[in-house]
DNA sequence: AAAAATATTTAGGCTTACCTAAAAAATTGA
DNA sequence: TCAATTTTTTAGGTAAGCCTAAATATTTTT
């Protein structure tokens, strides 16, 4: 089994790996895990040393096969229980996070199994990231970000690519949800900021807001 | 916030307060811990310095208010796992022990209220012991050991003293749940073993059997 | 291509929570 | 009571996971 730390680790590895293909760099590492650089070698050796990790000297880590493995299993717990918080407990989708880092480490085997089967079988945790199986598939839906869209397109919010507070507490000020249609009625060419239809509401938005809103298109 | 360790000193401290009135010894702790009795005074030291255990060299250690708050915590966390567990998910009542260990060190005030909501504010856990409310309180109902009832005399299977797994399918194998009548037909002087009737089967169980069920007489 | 800047690793330390072995205190019992 | 036994504490060490500061690689800039 692996340590809490080892976990957290092979999850950051995981979820950098999808944006830096060729290895992923000590100091990228380091600012995903809020730690230094030096601290992230030590840890790399050690996952290296069980064959978590494929690492050499300035070239950063990839993860090996055992290593996904145990990231994605890690990922499947965290996204369990985020939607046993919201459907069971009533959590909002901004309470979730902290407490699922807590609960993505526990060990048991029969529990995921169990919850998964509680909560029927969920494909999508509440901020629409995919829930990997219980033999570690998961399918990346299409899908694109809305600052792709072009005036005059729509498409439906399936999902945001920053699960902050603060940017889910903007989203729920401003009566934005996954499954809701948006509709873009004006792009600025200066700032990139759009004008969007929702429902009866027109927002006007600024390009770090699109940019973190995954929609499909229909 | 307590370290994972010293949550589980305070928990075993708890427990061992019920027997030893007068504090509780090194060696009792470090025989509940499954550690060395030096590791002990280590970390007692530490629970002294953090004011959670009163604690005087040589002369065991007792909770401190504080102390007796954060395990009281730790047991009703633990305790309300243990009903999610079997009610919810379909755990058999020696399935929940290990992994209510983990999860009772979970750390979030509205997931200990809202799950407690879920469950309908249970009272007692699977194996029959009390569950401390949000503010701590909790009655010891009144029950007596099996083995201190006479020949002739009946009562109803309330709890479990031992909540080992051999121990919880030896009473599955004999179809001793919670909630049974249960008729002392004879008692053996020499052994104390029993002869009791539940329903309409007669079972002899020995005085180790007898010392670890609670019964309430009728 | 060499200098400057940046990234990464190494060296040495710290804390927690454990360990063994030895010392000291408390208890038991002859 | 005082010697033997048991219990508890102290001393010194270990591993994980972090830190700072210094050294070394790599990359960028000129």
């Amino acid at each position: 089994m692996f340590s809490l730390s080892e976990e957290n680790y092979l999850k950051a590895i995981f979820h950098l790996e999808t944006s830096y293909k060729s290895g992923v760099s000590t100091n990228a590492l380091a600012e995903e895990m809020q730690t230094k650089a030096s601290s992230v070698t030590d840890m790399v050796k050690r996952l290296s040393d069980k064959d978590l990790v494929n690492y050499k000297k300035y070239q950063g880590v990839k993860l090996s096969v055992a290593g996904k493995k145990a990231a994605i299993e890690v990922i499947r717990k965290h996204r369990l229980w985020e939607v046993f918080l919201v459907e069971k407990l009533g959590f909002n989708w901004d309470e979730v996070h902290e407490v699922a880092e807590q609960l993505e480490h526990i060990k048991s085997e029969k529990l995921t199994k169990e919850l998964d089967k509680f909560l029927e079988y969920p494909k999508k945790d509440p901020h629409g990231d995919p829930i990997p199986d219980a033999n570690g598939k998961f399918t990346v839906a299409d899908r694109i970000l809305l600052s792709a869209l072009k005036k005059g397109e729509s498409g439906m919010c399936v999902g945001v690519k920053d699960s902050s507070v603060e940017f889910l507490q903007y989203l729920d000020k401003n009566g934005i949800s996954l499954g809701k249609e948006i509709r873009v009625l004006e792009k600025e060419d200066f700032d990139q900021s759009m004008l969007i239809k929702m429902e009866k509401n027109e927002i006007r938005i600024s390009h770090q807001i699109s940019t973190n809103l995954f929609i499909k298109t229909l």
